[in-house]
DNA sequence: TAGACAGGAA
DNA sequence: TGAAATCCTGTCTA
């Protein structure tokens, strides 16, 4: 018998990339092809993984060649690859770099060279770039400085990704230093892989660097690495979050670990609007407008400052007409910051194009190994559906069938057993539905927060759990927001949103902090439900981080 | 000047 | 596919 047949990667002709879960070199297999591919499915056997032009181009950007892709698969792969897939790998890779921006003798345009005739006849008779390119010969087109950003999302559209080497302008200096030990008394350092993300972005200030997006697991610390970035660049810096607590977040971080006075960092919310050399404002307020017809009376906050820096904390949050600015400032250093580039609805194109594309990822194993982040274990509970349900599931609609599912009376015997199973931790039961959580609430007498719980009131929660005077607390969908939610070492999650892949990550995120202890994550699902199709969509992104999800079948007999 | 709350948005 | 949370503005009250 030959030895390869023994290897764990079948590489497809449609470029598709089946990973045998059971092979001794799965994990090291998986850690190589990540870098290029994307995870599709994750059932028992067989993961998925799909190589896609926008894959492709990430991994080239961080400057991994066709060549090194081709050695990945020929050494993990049962069977010869097929030369259509190198030729393809070859062929999209080679595209990035091909077509590059870079400025012209005067400042109000910017030239794109294409690399043959080919391509600039393609170009020239494209409808949707007639009135952004103009054909100047030469393999040269002109463009207007304005038109940048859309320049290079048309082009992505058409499958020629732009290298940009056109020059960054700088905004105003703004100098300050990190302390040694933080406000608060603690002695104060950078991570290795927190600097690396830093180095990968800043990139020695060569063309073609200075914008990019760092992948970072929950709990690495992103503000940290947002923080070293601008000690790095020493410029006036707007950073742009997702809610107002966590503007407070990065103020009182900025505060607490530089020597930035408070009284020079800004903030620019619905409360407050104060611009300063450092400026954190939420996305909300900029794209807020009277209605739909008229301007966006705070879009004025991009111009006006002469940011050298833009932050975008939760990248794969930033609204649609965010982008539209984000276009048009291209010229200004700029880097995302996120625990995952998925974004549920398919703007990935838009990302890597306006704000940069990926510069640096860290797959939360490693963290983990390292000892950074909790080691967690991951459990699915199957159980079968109410007896008293099952008639109405079968005639309810799909909407309805999920609902049905989701509140499976069942669920509530089993987080009573898990409860039990973890006397001493710190738990969090974390749900979807408000009329669900409130009744598991009430029968394990345990705190509930909502939307509507005011502040004080959660507050007071928090601080119990922190204590341990409360061991556990139920939790809706705030858990997906709240930065100041403390930690647990367990979460018990009864429901979840169609499919989120984001949101179980964030969810997994809430348990990793504690590294002094091992985590554990469960997930309990209605058997033969639609809700086994959406739990199995949700775990996607975790798989392909490596956890390994343990399913267990449920006796109902057991829970009564 | 601060807060509480309603209403609309995405 | 739907429910829930959040944010911003404007208005009212003290």
């Amino acid at each position: 018998m030959n030895i390869s047949e023994f290897k764990p990667l079948i590489v497809q002709g449609d470029s598709s990339l089946l990973l045998d879960v059971h092979n001794p070199d799965f994990e090291s297999a998986r850690g190589d092809i990540t870098p290029f591919s994307e995870l599709e499915k994750s059932p028992e056997h067989m993961h998925t993984y799909k190589i896609t032009p926008l894959s492709l181009w990430n991994a080239a950007s961080a400057g991994i060649t066709h060549q090194e892709i081709s050695d990945i698969l020929d050494n993990y792969s049962r069977f010869p690859v097929p030369d259509n897939v190198k030729f393809t790998i070859k062929d999209i890779i080679g595209r990035y770099g091909k077509l590059y921006l870079d400025k012209t003798q005067d400042d109000m345009t910017l030239q794109l060279i294409v690399d043959s005739d080919m391509i600039y006849a393609e170009l020239s008779a494209q409808k949707s770039l007639k009135n952004l390119l103009r054909p100047m010969g030469e393999l040269i087109f002109q463009l207007n400085l304005l038109d940048r950003g859309v320049v290079k999302q048309e082009l992505l559209k058409l499958g020629y990704p732009v290298k940009d080497l056109a020059p960054l302008k700088d905004g105003d200096p703004y100098n300050f230093k990190f302390r040694d030990v933080t406000l608060s008394g603690r002695t104060f350092g950078i991570r290795d892989y927190q600097k690396e993300a830093c180095e990968a972005f800043v990139g020695n200030n060569k063309p073609g660097t200075g914008f990019g997006t760092l992948v970072l697991p929950c709990g690495a610390g992103k503000t940290i690495v947002g923080m070293n970035v601008m000690e790095k660049l020493q410029t006036n810096t707007l950073i742009l979050t997702t809610n107002v607590a966590a503007v407070h977040q990065w103020i009182d971080e900025l505060a607490d670990k530089t020597d930035i006075p408070r009284e020079e960092i800004g903030e620019y919310t619905g409360d407050r609007k104060v611009v300063k050399p450092i400026t954190v404002a939420t996305y909300q307020i900029l794209v807020w407008r009277k209605d739909k017809e008229s301007e966006f009376p705070h879009f004025d906050l991009f111009r006006t400052g002469n940011w050298g820096l833009i932050i975008y904390d939760e990248v794969h949050l930033l609204p649609a007409p965010v982008f539209k600015v984000t276009a048009e400032i291209q010229a200004v250093r700029r880097v995302g910051l996120t625990a995952t580039l998925i974004r549920e609805d398919g703007a990935e194109g838009d990302v890597f194009t306006l704000v940069g594309p990926k510069r640096y990822d860290v797959p939360w194993k490693q963290l983990e190994n390292k000892g950074w982040i909790a080691t967690a274990y991951c459990h699915e509970i199957r159980v079968d559906i109410y007896e008293d349900d099952k008639l109405k599931y079968a005639i309810a609609d799909k909407r309805k069938k999920f609902r049905i599912a989701s509140e499976n009376p069942w669920k509530v015997s089993i987080i009573k057993k898990l409860l039990n199973m973890h006397k001493d931790d710190q738990v969090l039961v974390i749900g979807q539905y408000v009329d669900q959580l409130q009744e598991i609430a009430k029968i394990i007498k345990a705190p509930l927060i909502t939307g509507k719980t005011p502040n004080p009131e959660r507050e007071v929660i928090f601080d119990n759990f922190k204590k341990g005077i409360e061991k556990v607390i139920v939790v809706s969908k705030v858990a997906n927001f709240a930065i100041n939610l403390p930690d647990a070492s367990v979460a018990i999650q009864v429901s979840g949103t169609f499919g989120s892949r984001q949101e179980e990550a964030q969810r997994l995120g809430r348990i990793l902090r504690p590294k002094e202890k091992d985590s554990f994550f469960y997930s309990i699902v209605t058997r033969h439900t639609t809700e086994e199709t959406f739990a199995a969509n949700r775990q996607k992104f975790l798989t392909e981080q490596g956890y390994k999800y343990n399913i267990e079948i449920w006796n109902t007999k057991d829970l009564m």
